[in-house]
Formats: C-alpha cells, structure tokens, sequence
DNA sequence: AATTACAAAGTGGTCAGACCACTCATAACT
DNA sequence: AGTTATGAGTGGTCTGACCACTTTGTAATT
C-alpha cells in the first residue's frame, strides 16, 4: 500500500546535513557553527526549517545556542538524549533492568579487556589508584570511569556515559569501606591479569551495592 | 557571573507543557495530538515555536506526524536512542575495533544472562534450534540475534543491531561445518546453565571466524 | 593618547501570514 | 448505488518582520 511512503522529513536531513558540516569544518566541542541565516542560505532551506533541527539538537543537549552570541557544539557529558526519554517515556521497569544490565556488561568487558592486555594491567596507573582508593574520598562513578577509559574502548565509554545517567543512582555515591576493600582486591585482580578472579569481585561488588540500597 | 542565565527556552517549556496536556488528556499511544494551529492558540504561542518543540520530539520518536492527518503519540518502543547514537556520536568512535569488542561484549552478555536464568535455558527452542543448525544452511547474523532477543534485553539488542550495521561484516555468511559443531556445544552448555563452558565456546568460535576471513 | 560612550552589525527568539501537498469526509453527479 | 469533485483540515516550508541581546568598531570626550 504505502509503497513510496517516503516523503523524507526536511529537517531530519537538515540534521544529517547538519552533522556532515560539523565533521567537514572540523567544529571540535565548543567550537561556534555557522549562524541560522548562513546556514539557511548554505543548505538552500528556510531559517524556520533550519531552527527546527537546531531545536531538536539543542533539547538534545547537543548543541548549545546562546542568544546574540550564536550556537556552539556542546560538550558530549552536556547529552540529555537518555534523561529526556526517561522523563517522558520510558519508565517501564522492563527497560530500566535492561539498562542496568547493558550497563555491567560494558564495565565488565572493560574489565575482561584490561585483564587480557598485558600493555594495560602493566601500567603503573594501577598503585596510585589503589592509594587514592584507601585515602581519599572516591565516588562510585568516577573509579569505574576510569577503568572503562582505561580499556581504551571509546565507544564503549559513551555507550556507558549515556546509560549511567539513566539511573540516576547510587553510582553517585562515595565507596564504603567495605567496598573499598573489595576494590583492591579486584585492582589487584586485574594488575596480575586474573580474569576470573576480577569479574567475580565485581558481582561481589554489585551485591554489596545493591543491598545497600534501593 | 552567569548567575541567573535563565532565559528559559520557550520551546522548551512548549515541551513541558505538551507533555502536560498528553497526561491531562489522557492521550494514549497511538492517539491524535491537537494540531498545530489550536495548540498554538492554546499555549498562546506563534505557530513555528510549537512546531520547533514538536519536531525535537519527533527526532526523538516520541511522537509521530503524518501530513495531512495530524501528529500522534507513538509508540513507546520506537524511541532512537540508539539511532541518535549512530549519527552523532559513533562518528568519532570509528574506530572498527571498538565496534566489534562492544558487539561482541553484548554478545557474551547475553549468553551470560540465559546461562544464569533457569526459565530461559529451560525453553524448548533450544534442541529445535541445534536441529535447524544441524540441518539447514544459517546465516551467522542469525544465530546470534536470535540469542539477544530470548536474552530479552531490548536495549541490548537495539544497541547490536546498530553495531552490526556498521561492522560490515563476516556476519552475513553462512555457518560453515567446523562453525557448526562449536555452536552446537555451544548451545548445550547454554541449556544446561554453564556459563564458562559457553563462553569459552564462544570465544573459539571469534578464533575461527577470524582465522577464517579477513 | 587613552578612555569612554554610543551606534551599528550580527545573532538567536518569536510571530504572523502565506502558499503547498496531502488526507479525509461529504456533497454532487452520473 | 457507485463514482467523482469539492472543500475543510492538517502538516511542511518559506518569507519578512520585529525584538532582545552581544560584540565590535568608531566617534566623542577627557
């Protein structure tokens, strides 16, 4: 029936286009984009068409448009993709367990990566963040972070960054001590390469957090 | 200095406001939005502001417009969080390496999943499954997705969808014998729930098909 | 010469009105 | 009854016009 059901939204391909001058012109974050009246003209579209992409954009954090100023490329950690759809839509429990779960299995990976890399689990990164552990005040985020910057997957690390603010939970919390504990065993783990003997640390870890809250 | 740089975006609040209204108005997934023009009037805004909020919800796939018809409220599981992943952020990360050992995490994570889940290794699929191995030409792609979706992590499974695309790969052959027999031990160790046995299978099989192609 | 004050240009924010292309229900016609 | 024509309603797009704000250049003042 709807066989050529194909009439292209202009302003997705504003988007896309949108994206391919960002990429052209070499815009890094923060970096001004054109005005809308270039644009416009540049793209061959009205100004009200190129503002509905920029619109979009911008609700999704992605841009950043300062009135008189212009419009800048926003910072990646500014993305409010995940937060918009939480708020809106999608609250059903089915598709929060499935964040989590996506979740673990990126940091495991991380994990699994850095066990199995010699030139990783040989850094000396590894001492120095076992002292900062015990001594100073550390935020549950910021050691795992760290690991999954570490694996050197850097899709991984925006695929995570994106599902961590799903949660919103006690990621942003500071590491108890018994969970200190448990962490240097697992960086331990992984300086020696024990694959095995890490990811099972981490459910430990897991279990603890969860018990703990919620 | 910026201390009070709170010149609420308009289309915005629109957002706010006609997510508001879907909740007022009981509007459910599938039902019909006030067109343009009356929520124009109803919000007491100019037309085009609407439509910049309008359309920053349809990039998200929160709602859906259909000329000549009118804007409709769609469903919850043609969200693109991941789409949008696609275009704007996987760009940087091409990184072809990064895309397979993401894929491939999600991958374990799914065999890990139906490992520890009594109800799904206990399906009936599964000897019906090796039969079709056994038996029939199957394409590697196949195979696989098949494993994320009994997983029933939608997420996931959009998130590999989107990898898949971009990998290009050996995915789309057939499963070759040597291939055939590891999936079929492979498939037994996921129904009797051992998980290290299946992940070791899995990982025999990324050798295979690695020595195999590229 | 240095500083200040002001005007102009450039930018995003918003609105109103005008078409176009499309869908659908209904009236008019055969 | 069945078909066709019409018109109302809707989203899609463009244009031009303001407004509010920032930046910049320049002229006036000191």
């Amino acid at each position: 029936m709807n066989s050529t059901n194909n009439p292209k939204k202009m302003f997705v391909e504003i988007v896309k286009q949108l994206r391919q001058l960002i990429a052209e012109e070499n815009i890094t974050v923060g970096g001004k984009l054109p005005s809308e009246r270039e644009l416009a003209e540049r793209l061959q579209v009205g100004r009200s068409t190129v503002r509905e992409a920029l619109r979009s954009l911008e609700l999704l954090g992605l841009i950043e448009t300062r009135r008189g100023e212009g419009t800048f490329l926003s910072d990646y950690r500014k993305h409010r993709l995940v937060e918009l759809l939480s708020t809106f839509i999608l609250t059903e429990a089915q598709s929060k367990e499935d964040v989590h779960t996506t979740r673990q299995a990126l940091e495991k990976d991380a994990i699994h990566t850095i066990c199995m890399s010699e030139r990783l689990n040989a850094l000396h990164i590894w001492d120095a963040f076992k002292e900062k552990i015990i001594e100073e005040e550390i935020i549950r985020e910021d050691i795992i972070r760290e690991i999954i910057i570490i694996s050197d997957n850097r899709l991984s690390l925006k695929i995570w960054f994106l599902l961590k603010q799903f949660a919103g939970e006690p990621y942003q919390e500071n590491l108890k001590l018994e969970e200190k504990s448990v962490w240097i065993l697992l960086l331990t783990a992984i300086q020696s390469g024990e694959e095995q003997q890490a990811i099972s640390l981490y459910n430990e870890w897991l279990l603890l957090i969860n018990r703990g809250d919620v």
